[in-house]
DNA sequence: AATAGGCATCGACGATTGTCGATGTTTTGA
DNA sequence: TCAAAACATCGACAATCGTCGATGCCTATT
C-alpha cells in the first residue's frame, strides 16, 4: 500500500489513501507570495482602529477635502501620528494627499475601497 | 452597522472664512472607538501574506474545507505557525474549525468576506 | 495498556508597529 | 527679512506580531 500520511519531504502527495485527511492538493491556484504580499500591505493599512476613523472621517465629506488640522482633535492623537497614519493610507493608493497653500488635504482614492472589498469577494 | 452617514444634508458649503482651512467639525457622524477597533480586528487578519494564502487555499478547495496538514507544505511554514494564523483567522469570525477524528478542518464562514467587503464598499 | 500521530499551546526570540516630543521644511503674513 | 503656522520627518520607546522548537492533549491503532 505505498504511502499511509503525506509527509512534508518532497513528494507531491502520490495518491489519497484511505485514512489520509483530505484531498491533497488542487493544483497550482493559490495566491503566491508576491500577490499575497501586495494584498497584505493594503489590509494592513485599514488594520489599525485609528486609520479606520480615519478614513470614517475623510468618507464622510466625499465631495470636499479633509485637512490634517481636523484629524487630531476627533481622533485624540498627536499631529505627528495622524501624519503617520495617513503617510500609510496614502502609501496603501487608499488616500490621495494634495497640499494647496500651507495645508494638507486628504480624500479617498475614487474606487480603492470598492476593489479592495471586491477582492475580497471574489476569494483571496 | 448600516452606516449611511449622509451627513451635508442641509446648508452647503456655508462659505468658509478664508483663513479656515476647512469645515470644522460634522458632528459625531464617525466611527467610534469601539466600532473601530471591531472592524481593525477583522482587518487585521487579513493583513497577513501568509493567513491571506491560507485563506486562498482553504477557499479554493473544493470540499470546501481543508485540513491542517495540508498547510504547512505549499506556504512554507512549521505547523506551530500554521495553528497560530488559523487561530487568529478564527477569532477574526472568517474561518470556522472543525474537528473529525485526528484531523482539524477548516472552512471560510459563509459571508463573512462578503460582509467585511460590504463594509468597505459603504464607507468604514 | 501502550504506542503513534495530528494538532494546539507554551515560551522565547527578533522584527515590526503605534505613539509622541523634537526638529525640519515650506508657505503666508507683517 | 523675519516671524508664525501647518505639516512632514526623525529618533526613541513600549507594545504587539510572526516564527519556531519543545511540549502537552487527544484520538485511533496495536
Amino acid at each position: 500500500m505505498s504511502t499511509a500520511t503525506v509527509n512534508p519531504a518532497g513528494g507531491t502527495s502520490p495518491a489519497p489513501a484511505a485514512d489520509a485527511c483530505c484531498t491533497p492538493s488542487q493544483g497550482e491556484a493559490i495566491l503566491n507570495a508576491g500577490q499575497a504580499e501586495a494584498l497584505a500591505l493594503r489590509f494592513k493599512a485599514l488594520g489599525d482602529p485609528n486609520r479606520l476613523r480615519i478614513l470614517s472621517i475623510v468618507s464622510a465629506s466625499e465631495s470636499a477635502e479633509t485637512c490634517v488640522c481636523d484629524l487630531p482633535e476627533p481622533l485624540g492623537l498627536k499631529q505627528p501620528t495622524v501624519s503617520h497614519h495617513l503617510k500609510i493610507l496614502v502609501e496603501a493608493g487608499i488616500l490621495h494627499r494634495e497640499k494647496r497653500g500651507v495645508w494638507a488635504y486628504y480624500s479617498v482614492v475614487p474606487g480603492a475601497l470598492e476593489s479592495l472589498g471586491a477582492s475580497l469577494a471574489a476569494k483571496p
